[in-house]
DNA sequence: CCCGTAGTTCGACAATCATCAAACAGTTCG
DNA sequence: CGAACTGTTTGATGATTGTCGAACTACGGG
Protein backbone atom coordinates (compact mmCIF):
# COMPACT_ATOMS: atom_id res chain seq x y z
CA UNK A 1 0.00 0.00 0.00
CA UNK A 2 1.80 3.43 -1.26
CA UNK A 3 2.21 5.99 1.22
CA UNK A 4 4.44 8.91 -0.27
CA UNK A 5 6.91 10.51 1.73
CA UNK A 6 6.63 13.91 2.75
CA UNK A 7 9.13 15.69 0.82
CA UNK A 8 7.58 13.46 -2.05
CA UNK A 9 4.27 15.53 -2.09
CA UNK A 10 3.59 17.05 -5.25
CA UNK A 11 1.60 20.04 -5.32
CA UNK A 12 0.06 19.98 -8.65
CA UNK A 13 -1.00 16.08 -7.49
CA UNK A 14 -2.48 17.00 -4.01
CA UNK A 15 -4.56 19.79 -6.39
CA UNK A 16 -5.58 17.14 -8.33
CA UNK A 17 -6.64 15.02 -6.05
CA UNK A 18 -8.68 17.57 -4.56
CA UNK A 19 -10.05 18.45 -7.41
CA UNK A 20 -12.91 15.86 -7.42
CA UNK A 21 -16.41 16.64 -5.43
CA UNK A 22 -16.36 12.95 -3.87
CA UNK A 23 -12.79 13.57 -2.90
CA UNK A 24 -12.78 16.59 -1.60
CA UNK A 25 -16.21 15.39 0.65
CA UNK A 26 -14.19 12.64 1.88
CA UNK A 27 -11.65 14.88 2.90
CA UNK A 28 -13.76 17.07 4.67
CA UNK A 29 -15.46 13.76 6.61
CA UNK A 30 -12.06 13.04 7.46
CA UNK A 31 -11.46 16.38 9.19
CA UNK A 32 -14.98 16.44 10.77
CA UNK A 33 -14.19 12.68 12.52
CA UNK A 34 -10.58 11.96 12.27
CA UNK A 35 -10.24 8.39 11.97
CA UNK A 36 -13.14 6.43 9.77
CA UNK A 37 -13.54 3.57 7.05
CA UNK A 38 -13.79 3.72 3.56
CA UNK A 39 -17.81 2.85 3.91
CA UNK A 40 -18.75 4.69 6.95
CA UNK A 41 -16.83 7.62 4.78
CA UNK A 42 -19.13 7.11 2.13
CA UNK A 43 -21.96 6.59 4.09
CA UNK A 44 -21.96 9.60 6.38
CA UNK A 45 -20.94 11.55 3.82
CA UNK A 46 -23.85 10.78 1.33
CA UNK A 47 -21.57 9.57 -1.59
CA UNK A 48 -23.63 7.90 -4.19
CA UNK A 49 -20.74 5.60 -5.90
CA UNK A 50 -20.48 2.05 -6.24
CA UNK A 51 -18.08 0.82 -3.54
CA UNK A 52 -15.05 -0.08 -6.85
CA UNK A 53 -15.19 3.65 -7.40
CA UNK A 54 -14.97 4.73 -3.85
CA UNK A 55 -11.89 2.73 -3.65
CA UNK A 56 -10.78 4.06 -6.43
CA UNK A 57 -11.20 7.83 -4.55
CA UNK A 58 -9.29 6.40 -1.46
CA UNK A 59 -6.41 4.94 -3.38
CA UNK A 60 -6.15 8.60 -5.31
CA UNK A 61 -6.17 10.46 -2.02
CA UNK A 62 -3.61 8.04 -0.75
CA UNK A 63 -1.46 8.50 -3.22
CA UNK A 64 -1.20 11.94 -3.36
CA UNK A 65 -0.56 11.74 0.72
CA UNK A 66 -3.65 13.03 1.38
CA UNK A 67 -4.78 10.58 3.85
CA UNK A 68 -3.25 8.07 5.20
CA UNK A 69 -4.62 3.99 5.49
CA UNK A 70 -4.60 1.41 8.16
CA UNK A 71 -5.82 -1.83 8.44
CA UNK A 72 -8.01 -2.93 11.46
CA UNK A 73 -9.88 -6.34 10.84
CA UNK A 74 -11.42 -6.07 7.72
CA UNK A 75 -11.62 -2.76 7.51
CA UNK A 76 -9.30 0.40 5.89
CA UNK A 77 -9.24 2.89 8.70
CA UNK A 78 -8.31 6.64 6.39
CA UNK A 79 -6.68 9.71 8.53
CA UNK A 80 -6.09 12.57 7.13
CA UNK A 81 -2.01 13.24 7.32
CA UNK A 82 -2.67 16.86 8.30
CA UNK A 83 0.76 17.36 10.15
CA UNK A 84 2.08 16.29 6.98
CA UNK A 85 0.20 18.33 4.70
CA UNK A 86 0.34 21.28 6.71
CA UNK A 87 4.71 20.78 6.77
CA UNK A 88 4.76 20.85 3.34
CA UNK A 89 2.23 23.05 1.80
CA UNK A 90 1.24 25.25 4.88
CA UNK A 91 -2.19 26.94 4.66
CA UNK A 92 -3.29 24.70 1.62
CA UNK A 93 -5.63 22.11 4.03
CA UNK A 94 -7.01 24.93 5.73
CA UNK A 95 -8.24 26.86 3.33
CA UNK A 96 -9.54 24.04 1.04
CA UNK A 97 -11.91 22.66 4.52
CA UNK A 98 -12.97 26.09 5.39
CA UNK A 99 -16.57 25.55 6.82
CA UNK A 100 -18.22 28.09 4.74
CA UNK A 101 -16.96 26.31 1.53
CA UNK A 102 -18.98 22.84 2.59
CA UNK A 103 -21.13 22.95 -0.98
CA UNK A 104 -18.14 21.01 -2.51
CA UNK A 105 -19.57 21.51 -6.15
CA UNK B 1 -15.34 36.21 -23.22
CA UNK B 2 -16.20 34.28 -20.10
CA UNK B 3 -15.48 35.72 -17.22
CA UNK B 4 -17.78 33.97 -13.68
CA UNK B 5 -18.45 36.31 -10.98
CA UNK B 6 -16.84 35.85 -7.23
CA UNK B 7 -20.30 33.75 -6.30
CA UNK B 8 -19.92 31.67 -8.69
CA UNK B 9 -16.47 30.33 -8.46
CA UNK B 10 -16.53 26.87 -7.85
CA UNK B 11 -13.59 25.21 -5.42
CA UNK B 12 -13.41 22.38 -7.38
CA UNK B 13 -12.72 23.36 -10.63
CA UNK B 14 -10.57 26.12 -9.23
CA UNK B 15 -8.20 23.80 -7.70
CA UNK B 16 -8.49 21.65 -11.23
CA UNK B 17 -8.00 24.58 -12.86
CA UNK B 18 -4.13 25.05 -10.08
CA UNK B 19 -3.62 21.35 -10.77
CA UNK B 20 -1.46 21.63 -14.14
CA UNK B 21 2.39 22.57 -13.75
CA UNK B 22 1.75 25.26 -17.05
CA UNK B 23 -1.25 26.48 -15.27
CA UNK B 24 0.73 26.77 -11.53
CA UNK B 25 4.05 28.49 -13.84
CA UNK B 26 1.48 30.95 -15.22
CA UNK B 27 -0.60 31.88 -11.89
CA UNK B 28 3.05 31.98 -10.34
CA UNK B 29 4.14 34.68 -12.92
CA UNK B 30 0.80 36.96 -12.93
CA UNK B 31 1.46 36.83 -9.12
CA UNK B 32 5.07 38.38 -9.50
CA UNK B 33 4.68 40.63 -12.46
CA UNK B 34 1.26 41.85 -12.15
CA UNK B 35 -0.39 42.25 -15.18
CA UNK B 36 1.29 40.45 -18.43
CA UNK B 37 0.31 39.31 -22.30
CA UNK B 38 -0.31 35.53 -22.56
CA UNK B 39 3.31 35.18 -25.25
CA UNK B 40 5.68 37.39 -22.55
CA UNK B 41 4.38 34.76 -19.64
CA UNK B 42 4.62 32.05 -21.74
CA UNK B 43 8.26 32.84 -22.26
CA UNK B 44 9.23 34.04 -18.95
CA UNK B 45 7.94 31.05 -17.51
CA UNK B 46 9.94 29.13 -19.84
CA UNK B 47 6.66 27.07 -20.73
CA UNK B 48 7.38 24.73 -23.80
CA UNK B 49 3.92 24.94 -24.96
CA UNK B 50 2.48 25.85 -28.25
CA UNK B 51 0.56 29.01 -28.52
CA UNK B 52 -2.65 27.06 -29.27
CA UNK B 53 -1.67 24.83 -25.83
CA UNK B 54 -1.16 28.17 -23.92
CA UNK B 55 -4.26 29.78 -25.16
CA UNK B 56 -6.08 26.68 -23.98
CA UNK B 57 -4.66 27.25 -20.21
CA UNK B 58 -5.31 30.81 -20.44
CA UNK B 59 -9.03 29.88 -21.25
CA UNK B 60 -8.90 27.42 -18.03
CA UNK B 61 -7.78 30.17 -15.84
CA UNK B 62 -9.90 32.36 -17.07
CA UNK B 63 -13.09 29.99 -17.09
CA UNK B 64 -12.23 29.03 -13.75
CA UNK B 65 -12.45 32.40 -12.39
CA UNK B 66 -8.63 32.69 -11.87
CA UNK B 67 -7.23 34.95 -13.76
CA UNK B 68 -8.66 38.32 -16.00
CA UNK B 69 -8.05 39.17 -19.39
CA UNK B 70 -8.38 42.43 -21.14
CA UNK B 71 -7.75 43.45 -24.47
CA UNK B 72 -5.19 46.08 -25.40
CA UNK B 73 -4.65 46.36 -29.00
CA UNK B 74 -3.63 42.59 -30.75
CA UNK B 75 -2.38 41.68 -26.95
CA UNK B 76 -4.89 40.00 -24.19
CA UNK B 77 -3.70 40.86 -21.05
CA UNK B 78 -3.76 38.63 -18.12
CA UNK B 79 -3.93 39.63 -14.02
CA UNK B 80 -4.89 37.78 -11.14
CA UNK B 81 -8.33 38.17 -9.25
CA UNK B 82 -6.15 38.34 -6.03
CA UNK B 83 -9.33 40.29 -4.22
CA UNK B 84 -12.67 37.52 -5.71
CA UNK B 85 -10.31 34.83 -5.02
CA UNK B 86 -8.98 35.63 -1.46
CA UNK B 87 -12.80 36.85 -0.89
CA UNK B 88 -14.74 33.24 -1.98
CA UNK B 89 -11.23 31.06 -0.85
CA UNK B 90 -9.14 32.87 1.72
CA UNK B 91 -5.85 31.67 1.90
CA UNK B 92 -5.91 29.27 -0.99
CA UNK B 93 -4.14 31.39 -3.26
CA UNK B 94 -1.63 32.26 -0.60
CA UNK B 95 -1.10 28.68 0.01
CA UNK B 96 -0.61 28.03 -3.53
CA UNK B 97 1.73 30.54 -3.95
CA UNK B 98 4.02 30.40 -1.55
CA UNK B 99 7.78 31.05 -3.02
CA UNK B 100 9.49 27.40 -1.06
CA UNK B 101 6.82 25.58 -3.44
CA UNK B 102 8.29 27.01 -6.51
CA UNK B 103 9.08 23.85 -8.07
CA UNK B 104 5.08 23.35 -9.47
CA UNK B 105 5.88 20.04 -9.85
C1' DC C 1 -2.06 48.07 -48.33
C1' DC C 2 0.77 44.42 -46.94
C1' DC C 3 3.36 42.07 -43.48
C1' DG C 4 4.56 40.66 -38.90
C1' DT C 5 2.84 40.02 -34.32
C1' DA C 6 -0.72 38.09 -30.88
C1' DG C 7 -4.18 34.97 -29.95
C1' DT C 8 -8.32 32.10 -30.94
C1' DT C 9 -10.71 28.34 -33.01
C1' DC C 10 -10.98 23.92 -35.03
C1' DG C 11 -10.37 19.27 -35.69
C1' DA C 12 -7.44 15.37 -34.37
C1' DC C 13 -5.06 12.27 -31.36
C1' DA C 14 -3.28 9.87 -27.36
C1' DA C 15 -3.64 9.67 -22.48
C1' DT C 16 -5.96 9.95 -18.39
C1' DC C 17 -10.17 9.72 -15.62
C1' DA C 18 -14.58 8.58 -13.25
C1' DT C 19 -17.66 5.16 -13.28
C1' DC C 20 -19.62 0.49 -13.01
C1' DA C 21 -20.30 -4.65 -12.42
C1' DA C 22 -18.15 -8.92 -11.56
C1' DA C 23 -14.93 -11.59 -9.53
C1' DC C 24 -11.82 -12.00 -5.84
C1' DA C 25 -9.67 -11.92 -0.99
C1' DG C 26 -9.51 -11.32 3.91
C1' DT C 27 -12.27 -10.90 8.38
C1' DT C 28 -15.81 -11.77 11.59
C1' DC C 29 -19.33 -14.23 13.56
C1' DG C 30 -22.89 -17.74 14.05
C1' DC D 1 -17.44 -24.51 7.99
C1' DG D 2 -20.15 -21.05 5.77
C1' DA D 3 -22.46 -16.73 5.37
C1' DA D 4 -22.24 -11.80 5.72
C1' DC D 5 -19.34 -7.87 5.51
C1' DT D 6 -15.38 -4.78 3.80
C1' DG D 7 -12.71 -3.52 0.50
C1' DT D 8 -9.47 -4.42 -3.85
C1' DT D 9 -8.62 -5.72 -8.52
C1' DT D 10 -9.83 -6.23 -13.11
C1' DG D 11 -11.66 -5.16 -17.44
C1' DA D 12 -14.79 -2.13 -19.97
C1' DT D 13 -16.80 2.21 -21.35
C1' DG D 14 -17.72 6.98 -22.12
C1' DA D 15 -16.05 11.61 -20.94
C1' DT D 16 -12.55 14.78 -20.24
C1' DT D 17 -7.90 16.47 -20.92
C1' DG D 18 -3.37 18.13 -22.73
C1' DT D 19 -1.20 18.55 -26.82
C1' DC D 20 -0.39 19.90 -31.60
C1' DG D 21 -0.64 22.12 -36.39
C1' DA D 22 -3.26 24.68 -39.53
C1' DA D 23 -6.39 27.99 -40.59
C1' DC D 24 -8.41 32.11 -39.05
C1' DT D 25 -9.13 36.97 -36.89
C1' DA D 26 -7.51 41.25 -35.28
C1' DC D 27 -4.25 44.92 -34.49
C1' DG D 28 -0.09 47.86 -35.57
C1' DG D 29 3.71 49.72 -38.25
C1' DG D 30 6.15 50.64 -42.45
Amino acid sequence: MVHPQVEELSLPKVLAALADPARLATVRMLAQVGESACGQIQHDAGLEVSKSTMSHHVRILREAGITHSRVQGARRLLTLRRDDLDARFPGLLDAVLRPELAETR
